[in-house]
DNA sequence: GATGAATGAGCCTTCATTCAT
DNA sequence: GATGAATGAAGGCTCATTCAT
């Protein structure tokens, strides 16, 4: 045990590093896609030497696969805390449309990035691209979850869950890229406001449907 | 204009050049995507050399351009018609969720490509993404104006008519996403049925509340 | 079988290049060995294209193997010929020191490489190298038959064939050595003859010994 | 005079560093050859930081070199011990033999080190190669000067001193190395008689011949 | 005009060396 | 003095683009 405080120290300045590093690949993968971005733009930007990185993350991919793991940690934590609540369906709903959206507003540049790199993966990948972060397949199970009950509880409308889920992820995405490109003006409460009211449109049944179940 | 028969015969080879290089480019793009993608592979499919690809398209990604070039054109002529209708905006909108369901069951290669690229531009494109193709704009035009028309009839709900064709498109995308993923075994009818559902109650009010215009 | 003349064209040029790049090769290895060989290098002594050469040989590990491999091959056909010929084990041995000093004084860049590279893999290869390549083993098993042969005949020393091969290889390369150290002036008939007595009296029983057969 | 025992203390640490360092290095190079060794396993292995390295090596080729000297040394002192003894040609052959085997049945690291590394520098140096490193041009004069008594004598073969003191030297390596990839089984005698044998043919001209002196 | 072989700029990655602590 | 984390120059390899035939 002699040597902890030394490898203490060791893991919070690697544990530094590695937000810095992380901070500036998202932000130059964000601006310029992940074949486009040079690993040197992003040590310049982290005011790290090559080395550095290298030492940390293994080479471009597990950079860019780490990022998408640590967001993807995150909003999972954040999908599992609704979830644990569990909510009636639509207030599960709107609870994760809420939690996504402060998530975002929170992280601009891995909005950017997620934006760039296109829905792709959200959608049900195509064969033949890779990135497929059991996270994010985890974080779409949650909201299958949500979709499901909806559905039994006759609340939601019939549909496959998957392609629900689906959907709520793109018009996430849509709601957040509209607000990136129309300078990042609008408030939380607006475009939980905006989203919520979509969202409940196209998956709520109306409550004259509802008495019959089915 | 002695030489207009000449000239003739060399713009028909070309064009059938172009036809080759840009479904073979598509198969290429859809495959691997942009960047992985090889002028040299998109050359051996085509059959034709890469002095003869490079004669037509200055640039891989002009090459990329022109397949979003042609088949917006294509798209933006069936929106087009669907405009000259001069439907009401539900039949418009039903019409115009025909004709790309339509449309990209008929070409599967270009909507593999598309998906992949992800629908970073279906979003507000955002700043320092490129193709920005003036066709994609014009097709977001009309089908927003579809929805403007639609709003101030009533029938729609009332949001800005930019975000709601957007949300528009990319539920299009993700219909058509699963529809690949699953296989490509739908067909028209069911696919259209179900984007048909979706759409209507994500963009139409309910009766009850349209009496009041409000 | 139409496009036969363009490809015998192109395999043509093509060998034509490899020969090139392996002389260019052969050359910088010889002056560097190759962890110090730059490919550059090699691309600039035979005034082609890095693309050129890793368009034929896949990697500088390729290509130094191919080097090898092609004289390997070279030297294999010449100890070949030598054992078709069936000869008395001293006559062979004789034969084989012609045979390689012969080959050796004609491919002075390759002896300058093949001695920087030590005689490393002439002794039993030390555990962990590579390089490990086919034809010097078989050439290595020629050598061993002649012994083999010569022990049996009574005419060598008793001895593990294989132990005298590699004595036999080195003494080759000692005496080749010299002759480049001291600037390449001696000629074929002197060298054969140097290492010829140096040969016989080390693996050749004397007269008086042979009679008994033991 | 004051700072003679704490200079004193950093010698001697140093001195012991040296050991450590150039103990683990032998054996990294042994292992994997200079270009494939990093100096960052020489100081795991060592158990000292890169600092502490390249505070008494300054580089990497210094650390490869200083190896070489201090084996070279060792073995230098040992030849000089053997001239001392002002034997007969013959009977100073063998001690030579018996001293190497020994040195080298101990260093069996810096045996394999040797092996790798070619006999290269055994054989004349080839322009460009640098290790030019004097003990051992200084053990060759050793060896040479043997084979000159002896041909002097008449009891060794006429032929130049330094080919045949190349040659020994050859041999040597190829006993050993014979011996190190056979699993070091064999015991020094076998060893000893194995090389002497080989030797003594190789060198010594037969009594028949010597009456001649000439 | 068409070809496709040839080009070489550019980027990811490694590792000898340095220097702040 | 000792440490070992940080550095960044260097080099193998790829592939968009060109141009001689």
């Amino acid at each position: 045990m002699r040597r902890t405080p030394r490898d203490e120290a060791r893991q919070a300045r690697t544990s530094v590093y590695r937000q810095h590093i992380l901070e500036a690949a998202e932000r130059v993968f964000a601006d310029r896609g992940f074949d486009a971005a040079k690993v040197q733009e992003i040590s310049q930007l982290a005011a790290l030497s090559m080395g550095t990185i290298y030492a940390i993350f293994p080479s471009k991919h597990d950079l860019h696969r780490a990022i998408l793991e640590l967001r993807g940690e995150e909003l999972l934590d954040l999908a599992r805390t609704v979830a644990a609540r569990r909510l009636p369906p639509r207030e599960a709903l709107r609870a994760l449309i809420e939690v996504y959206v402060d998530y975002f507003l929170a992280h601009p540049a891995f909005l950017r990035m997620h934006l760039r790199a296109g829905t792709s993966w959200a959608m049900s990948p195509l064969p033949g691209t890779d990135e497929q972060i059991e996270k994010w397949q985890e974080i779409h199970e949650l909201q299958a979850d949500v979709f499901r009950r909806g559905i039994a509880d006759g609340v939601f409308v019939k549909e496959d869950p998957g392609y629900l889920a689906r959907m709520f992820t793109v018009m996430d995405q849509v709601l957040l890229s509209d607000w990136v490109s129309s300078g990042m003006k609008a408030r939380r409460p607006e475009l939980v406001r905006r989203l919520g009211q979509l969202v409940e449109r196209a998956f709520c049944r109306p409550a004259s449907e509802r008495a019959h179940r089915n």
